[in-house]
DNA sequence: CGACAGCGTTT
DNA sequence: AAACGC
DNA sequence: GTCG
């Protein structure tokens, strides 16, 4: 048990393997806290205060915060609050610390060296979670307890490196990280006052421990996998928090006390679905016993739940890392222009991480999951985007101001970039482990021992690896991005079990890599760990297949690499410096083992790389030489915008943040919980996202407003509906759709969350534009349902119960009702090709793809594109109008242009119906383009149509009311009935302006349906479509269909026979949904 | 872990 | 088939 | 990102 317990521990703090599945995350901090309560009475400030500055090593101490005190970080209408949240999570900090401090400190103390067996262990495990976890934590902590006045003002404190804000400011970042990964390691351990020797000691057999446990991990793993449950690995399932969290009713117990809560929550869940479904059970979950015992689960429930602990485990891992993220962040908001210690703490963790072999994952791990390709760490954020919460005051300067910094001297020797900047998902935010030399530790005396772990760690994660089974087909990339088609990557370590690594092994396999996990001739690239250095991964090569030297075609590369290619859609030059593997020889050969210089230039000789695309290094480029030439500055993005955007979030800060807030918060939680909230939100990549707000589309006022969203079904008909799920298995429940509800028009301003919404709406358009299909959904659904919120939505628990706000979007709620404004935005900022992105993807007939490539190719503005570049016609116009297009029509004038093509149809056939649809339907106050369906009695398809349209719409242009023509029905495809919408612009008699126009030819019979569908909006429409599909239906414009036989991924086989299609209401009512008018259809 | 709407037109 | 649009 |  011991030894479970342990490895849980550890498990939970590094990376969570798929195998950790009954490690309880929560473990860890709920541990955390009981210990800080025995503690309670040690002395905090006494202990902090006697921390030895041994060797006058730098402390993370910057003086600067010290003299500037809370004042700095806090300012308008939430200093207070924060001031007191972070006093109290101070404190309770400073117990935890205590607590741990006495539990390292003390054996190794006392003893000669060699502590007394559980508090050695303890010891390590604090140790390495210090070092590895929140290494910043200490620092970071002591730092914020002298700012509010725990500490001493520690002019002692000062005293010992005096200088220290030198290095940082002057040489910034390359300097700071050098020197950081030299001494972190020294820094960590004599913070604790303890001596190399004893340090040694600890976490040697801190790493012991660890492959022991691990060991022991296994083998329990192997067994439960193997269905026989062992007693003792039974018993830590059930009472480890096995939390299927959904139903959690206070998140805050979960994270406190999860194990008492969690599995009685586990066992009502049971029960629940047990209730629901019994009748419609035909999946294995019927079979889940009510009791706890998991033998019976099936096998899809059971990995359900071992997905879950993952995640849970990964969540917990998080919440250690809020310290020092809060720390981070408040570093940034504090001083703006000067680097502080703080940041460049960061990536001390990762160094003394690598010398863990397992730490390598958890580092990952931070990262979100999901593309890795757009996410950035926060931890880059942090650093390379210091400016934002504060700076928001300063009007412009500050994001501008940051970002000269970092440009301009944080990465001086950066590269270059033939074209603007880089591509813009990249931008300065992208992958955050940017450095490459993590550690040049040769000549560190633990060198030898970390090389040691190394490759120990890479052998027990080939351990792992050879249990991982299936591989789930992945969808490939379109044929044209598939950039690394005919490439094979080996990756080093060989596994994917590190979720984030696994994210980015599956992404490269989607753009055409073959992943082997043999190092065969068929390797055209190696991928490396950023926590391996190349003499470490020569080692391993040579040990796992014996091969004493990388093949000279080979290119060596780190795990940036794959991810920036995917990003600029093209293979990149390996050759650059952020892609090189961590001390692997620069170019030239270099005297570290072998004689194969590891990054070879241009590899195979025949491989091309995409040299135009240069990439600009986030971090210094270790060791290596730094190529001289680049220029750091990105023309494009530096003059684009960026204060204006500043502004605006100053903007929204005021109305939304009072103490009030906080002091509910404050209510609802400990302090620490506060705090970890608040870090979580510190903690994201950095988004960026400018609001783009959408010339055309959002910020409407009027209009745009309400809805509602989910909610569970009341219809009556809700027994009658046996679910029939498409999915896996599954109930689908409760009718906690979108369509469902109506929402109208609550007010845009009106509405208390206003300023949460409005962010999310940003937040969601970003996520669009980096090419994130899913986020964008999330997070609009989530605006959908806290539309309908009645009262503004203050703490993240609160946020929980509602529909589709998780874990992430509440903190980001809480976030945004404390500090006033999401942090994530403000990266936003950063993103320098973000506004031509924008810019680009309004004209009608340009999408992202179009629009990265002309970043790409380096086009900003406009004109540019119009003098330079091919378009098609419907481009053309498109950017010709494109002010025109942009340009939301008037409600009145909307129903002029009804009033011409209704006189006109009028003149052609008489029987012809004309509906306005689109949001002229709904109600709104103004549209982006009006919408027509024109339906005549006894037509049965829409090609009977055809004849009239092509009268009416040569009559129109005639008339001079059609101006082009963009899309026509196509009559051509065989006789099958397709052609049915037209696509133009037209004119109001008298105005200039250009509108969009379109024409849905609607066949009698599918009237209902259409309407449905013209009317929208498109949020409500998916919805309904949405659960549809899960009744076993499929809804289109056509009708609604049942019977549809569904294949994997719901992929449609069978059309199924038409159910309704002529009346609107009657697919409401098939399909459950009370009837709701146009103007409750309004889900965006 | 898989799903997240479904289809028409242009290139 | 991909890109774009509704 | 959320849900089942
Ligand atoms: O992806 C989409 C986009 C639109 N529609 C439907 C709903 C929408 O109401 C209608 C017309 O589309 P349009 O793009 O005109 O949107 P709108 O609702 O009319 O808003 P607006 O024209 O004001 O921008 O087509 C969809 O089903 N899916
Ligand atoms: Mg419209």
């Amino acid at each position: 048990m011991a030894a479970l317990y342990f490895t849980a521990t550890l498990l939970s703090s590094h990376a969570t393997t798929g195998r950790s599945a009954f490690v309880h995350p929560t473990r860890l901090p709920q541990s955390r806290l009981v210990d800080s309560q025995s503690a309670e009475h040690a002395p905090p400030l006494n202990l902090i205060r006697e921390l030895p500055n041994i060797e006058g090593q730098h402390e993370q101490l910057n003086p600067r915060d010290i003299e500037t005190g809370p004042e700095a970080c806090n300012h308008g209408d939430t200093k207070d609050c924060l001031d007191s949240i972070v006093k109290r999570f101070i404190d309770k900090v400073v117990q935890n610390i205590t607590e741990e401090d006495n539990a390292f400190k003390n054996p190794t103390r006392t003893s000669d060296g060699r502590p007394p067996k559980r508090c050695g262990f303890l010891s390590s495990l604090i140790f390495w979670r210090h070092c590895h976890t929140a290494e910043v934590n200490n620092s970071s902590r002591d730092e914020r307890a002298s700012l509010l006045g725990f500490l001493p003002r520690s002019n002692n404190t000062i005293r010992h490196f005096p200088d220290l804000t030198v290095p940082y400011t002057a040489k910034l970042q390359k300097r700071s990280c050098e020197w950081l990964e030299g001494d972190s390691f020294t820094r960590c351990i004599n913070s604790r006052g303890l001596s190399w020797f004893q340090a040694t000691l600890v976490v040697l057999s801190g790493v012991l421990l660890y492959l022991v446990c691990m060991l022991g991990l296994l083998l329990c793993m192997t067994r439960w996998r193997a269905n026989s449950p062992h007693p003792s690995t039974l018993r830590t399932m059930t009472n480890t928090p096995i939390a299927p969290s959904p139903d959690l009713n206070c998140p805050e117990t979960a994270m406190l006390s999860p194990v008492e809560e969690v599995p009685a929550t586990g066992l009502r869940r049971t029960g629940l679905r047990q209730v629901d479904d019994v009748e419609a059970q035909t999946d294995g979950t019927a079979d889940f016993p009510a009791t706890l015992g998991l033998d019976g689960c099936s096998d899809t429930w059971r990995q359900w739940i071992e997905y879950k602990h993952n995640r849970e485990a990964a969540e917990a891992d998080k919440i250690k890392y809020f310290d020092q993220l809060y720390a981070l962040k408040q570093s940034s908001d504090e001083e703006e222009d000067t680097h502080h210690p703080r940041e460049v703490v960061w990536p001390r963790s990762r160094t003394i991480a690598s010398k863990f072999p397992p730490s390598s994952q958890p580092s990952e791990r931070r990262n979100q999951p999901s593309d890795s390709q757009n996410k950035v760490p926060s931890i880059h954020r942090t650093n390379s985007a210091p400016v934002s919460s504060v700076s928001i005051a300063n009007e412009s300067s500050p994001a501008r101001k940051s970002s000269l910094l970092r440009y301009g001297v944080s990465t001086p020797p950066s590269v270059e970039t033939s074209f603007d900047g880089k591509p813009p998902p990249a931008g300065p935010s992208s992958p955050q482990y940017r450095p490459n030399m993590e550690r040049r530790t040769v000549s560190d005396p633990v060198a030898g021992s970390l090389v040691l772990k190394n490759s120990s760690g890479i052998t027990s994660m080939l351990q792992k690896k050879q249990k991982r089974k299936r591989e789930p087909s992945i969808k490939l990339a379109p044929e044209k991005e598939r950039v690394f088609q005919g490439l094979t990557f080996f990756y080093i370590p060989p596994d994917d079990i590190a979720p984030l690594r696994r994210a980015r092994i599956t992404k490269a396999k989607s753009f055409g890599a073959i992943w082997t996990k043999d190092f065969g001739m068929d390797v055209t690239h190696v991928v490396v760990d950023k926590a391996l250095t190349y003499q470490s991964i020569v080692q391993y090569l040579k040990s796992a297949f014996r091969i004493d030297s990388l093949p000279g075609n080979v290119v060596l590369v780190n795990e940036n690499y794959p991810v920036e290619c995917i990003q600029f859609r093209s293979l990149l030059d390996p050759r650059q410096n952020q892609y090189a593997v961590t001390g692997s020889p620069v170019s030239v050969a270099s005297p570290t083992i072998d004689k194969h210089p590891g990054v070879e230039g241009p590899n195979k000789g025949d491989r091309e790389y995409d040299l135009r695309i240069q990439t600009p290094p986030r971090q210094e480029p270790s060791t290596q030489e730094k190529s001289p030439e680049e220029v750091p500055t990105p023309k494009i993005w530096r003059p684009s915008g960026e204060p204006k955007k500043a502004k605006k979030i100053v903007k929204s800060p005021q109305e939304a943040s009072p103490p009030k807030n906080i002091r509910t918060v404050r209510e609802n939680g400990d302090a620490l919980d506060e705090m970890i909230e608040i870090a979580m939100k510190t903690k994201d990549l950095p988004l960026d996202d400018d609001d783009d707000s959408s010339g055309p589309p959002s910020s409407n006022g009027p209009e745009d407003s309400d809805n509602s969203d989910d909610s569970r079904e009341r219809s009556p008909n809700r027994a009658a509906w046996k679910k029939r799920r498409k999915g896996p298995k599954g109930t689908m429940n409760q009718e906690n759709f979108s369509c469902m509800t109506g929402g109208t028009g609550t007010s845009s301003k009106s509405n208390p969350n206003a300023a949460t919404i409005e962010s999310f709406k940003e937040l969601a358009s970003y996520y669009e534009r980096i090419r994130d299909p899913w986020r964008p959904m999330a997070y609009r659904r989530a605006v959908t349902a806290l539309r309908k919120q009645t009262k503004k939505v203050v703490s993240k628990d609160e946020a929980l119960l509602i529909p589709y706000v998780g874990e992430s979007i509440a903190e980001k709620i809480q976030e945004i009702a404390i500090k006033g404004h999401l942090r994530k935005l403000d990266y936003a900022k950063l993103e320098p090709n973000d506004l031509i992105l924008q810019t680009f993807t309004k004209i009608y007939g340009v999408g992202l793809t179009q629009a990265y490539k002309w970043i790409q190719q380096g086009y900003k503005t406009l004109d540019d594109i119009k003098s330079h570049v091919r378009l098609n016609d419907n481009q053309r116009i498109g950017i010709d109008h494109y002010d025109d297009f942009n340009t939301r029509i008037p409600q009145d004038q909307m129903t002029s242009l009804g009033e011409i093509v209704k006189k006109a149809v009028a003149g052609i056939d008489a029987d012809v119906e004309v509906i306005i649809g689109g949001s002229y339907r709904r109600g709104a106050t103004s549209s982006g383009d009006i919408d027509f369906i024109l339906s005549k009695p006894g037509t049965q398809s829409s090609s009977d149509l055809l004849p009239f349209l092509n009268t009416l719409v040569t009559h129109l242009t005639e008339t001079g009311f059609l101006a082009a023509a963009l899309a026509v029905p196509r009559s051509c495809s065989s006789a099958s009935d397709s052609g049915s919408k037209w696509h133009g612009v037209c004119v109001l008699p008298g105005n200039p302006i250009w509108r969009r126009i379109d024409f849905l030819l609607v066949p009698e019979p599918e009237m209902g349906a259409a309407l449905l569908y013209f009317t929208g909006d498109d949020i409500f429409n998916r919805s309904m479509r949405l659960l549809a599909s899960k009744r076993g239906m499929r809804l289109n414009q056509r009708g609604l269909y049942k019977d549809v036989l569904r294949g994997p991924g719901r992929v449609k086989i069978t059309d199924g026979s038409l159910v309704e299609g002529r009346d609107e209401r009657k697919i409401f009512e098939v399909l459950g949904v009370p009837w709701r008018p146009p103007e409750q259809r309004i889900l965006n």
